[in-house]
DNA sequence: TCAAGATAAATTGTGCACAATTTATTTAAA
DNA sequence: TTTAAATAAATTGTGCACAATTTATCTTGA
């Protein structure tokens, strides 16, 4: 029955984790007009331009549901543009605007003020970035 | 400018796996009729009967904006009983019916079955625990 | 070739999360 | 004492997440 104690869980440190350095993320990203779930998205879109959903939801564990409203709205603040793939119009085509491209420069400051608020040394950091990818392979 | 690679996050990997386990946990739950976050609720309230929304959100890092509606559904799954406390009316006290007494028997499987899906080793698991706790320490 | 199946996005509906504010109650200081 | 500050929940509003379904388009095999 100590299997049912919160203590003995890895799934919830995991969770709670996770929510407690996206709350962190918030302040840094407010001054870029960015959600955390924004953020990623243009950090793949910095990467791979020209993109469709299926593949930008692949990379970031997202479906249609959740990108679909919002893509448009980075499309709204002009970050990104959404156009029909003439070859197959069932794809979509996202590309970074030259505001999107100058919101990379803006956002170099993330990682670093990101990095401030992780009180793990550079080896833990390591061993549990390793742990987590080893978890996500299938 | 590496640092604004996805694969040189490490927030990400934090995010994706939370969630991938999340959704294992569905079918599984679905059993139980609970959803994630009113599993890890009733995990606490099978250990502390008689908790106010407060505390309750300290455990579990959620605010009563989160908590009220949850619990109120668990309410009328009839999980959970809530009352007011007579000596400061500010202060609900969450207490578990006898349904949610003999939900912790079926719950029992729930450890078990998510044991399977993650594939990492006991040490690894271990280590990955005590990670995310010091990370999570303030 | 043309209909059946496959594929990509969009839509719909439910349930968190959380910041910010409000309401109700209690505590404490002048 | 009594009123200002503190505290606990509830409320409001925005933005994911994701399962399930729908729509539009493309591919492929009889």
């Amino acid at each position: 029955m100590d299997e049912l104690k919160l203590e003995n869980q890895l799934c919830f440190p995991l969770y709670a984790c996770s929510k407690e350095i996206i709350r962190k993320y918030k302040p840094i990203l407010d001054k870029l007009d960015l959600t955390y779930t924004q953020y990623i998205t243009m950090l793949v879109l910095w990467e791979h331009n020209n993109i469709n959903v299926k593949t930008l939801g692949e990379v970031l564990f997202l479906d249609s549901g959740t990108l679909t409203p919002l893509l448009k709205k980075l499309e709204q603040k002009e970050y990104i543009k959404i156009t029909h793939n003439k070859d197959d119009k069932r794809n979509l085509v996202i590309s970074i605007t030259e505001e999107g491209k100058k919101l990379k420069e803006r956002a170099t400051v993330v990682p670093v003020e990101i990095g401030k608020c992780i009180n793990l040394t550079k080896e833990e950091s390591i061993t549990l970035y390793k742990l987590l990818y080893k978890m996500l392979r299938k």
